[in-house]
DNA sequence: GCGCTGCTTGACGCTAACGTAAACGTCAAT
DNA sequence: ATTGACGTTTACGTTAGCGTCAAGCAGCGC
């Protein structure tokens, strides 16, 4: 049986049924997102993931669906140069209660400060990038000019 | 005599001559961009940096616009979060040696590869941004429809 | 029962990126 | 000459984010 590399569905000991949906032990999800089960158990010490837990004396660990989207978040987050704590503000937020509405005030209010931090960080990027473009267009010019005797067409 | 804040113009003991640019000290550099000047010279270990020496002996740093550009790029690289060694090999990219032809194709080539970091960055920012923006209206709607009792228009 | 494999919990180690403190030089003003 | 303000080196301390053992339990096939 061929497990597929980006879906495992198996649960763990069962054949294809449970109660909820898809879980995953946490060698599936580290081999998914290439990290090592370290990483992940380290996460959870932060208070990024709270997997359930599974077993004799509730040892082993269980990652539902809503884990695996935290634990894509977190790396998301990570690529995004975030630490593991201002990552674990975002999902915290995410998961606050949002039934008053000073709650949802406060809410939008977080929202707006982090979409202001990734629009500056979008601002870095296009600069970066503008630069790259920028430098390899000089390259191109260069190479044009260096050795254009092994082009038909086009000349002094 | 209040000194500009963006843009300290005196090098340093001199009025408003020298030969080359505008130059910066430590300090000043610090000022401007925010940070401690035990950073700056921890960016000069890493060889992020090499300012001139300056004074009796030529112990005291000085900073051309050069090195200033120098900083402010590995800042930004920071903001990026790519790490002093990351921002070391870019700069030292910008400028490596760029005569020969096949210089010119691993300079392209190395573009390239930065090129694909930053283009995937900028999915994960946008996946971020388009998370916020759903939060936002959802969040929006529910203020909505919590207190409609405000306003003078709509209503079921 | 026996070893294999997979998962678990410590506990210590390690790199990156500075912070912080000590101890000293120096230049200008007093 | 002394006092600051600023700058310097050296060195140890600190935090984040895991890596790397070490030692043990739990099913599973034989």
């Amino acid at each position: 049986m061929p497990s597929s590399a980006t879906q495992p569905p198996t649960p763990i000991g069962q054949p294809a049924n449970a109660t909820a949906g898809t879980t995953y032990t946490i060698t599936e999800l580290a081999r998914e997102f290439d990290i090592t089960p370290r990483a992940i158990r380290f996460y959870e010490d932060q208070g990024l993931l709270s997997p359930d837990r599974v077993g004799a004396g509730g040892r082993q660990r269980l990652y539902s669906g809503r884990e695996r989207t935290r634990l894509k978040l977190t790396l998301r987050g990570k690529r995004l140069g975030l630490t593991l704590n201002e990552i674990r503000e975002i999902l915290d937020l995410y998961e606050s209660p949002r039934d008053t509405v000073p709650q949802l005030e406060r809410f939008l209010a977080s929202l707006a400060q982090h979409r202001q931090a990734l629009e500056r960080q979008m601002e870095d990027l296009q600069a970066q990038l503008a630069e790259i473009d920028q430098h390899e267009r000089q390259c191109r010019a260069l190479l044009a000019a260096a050795a254009p005797e092994h082009e038909g067409a086009a000349g002094a």
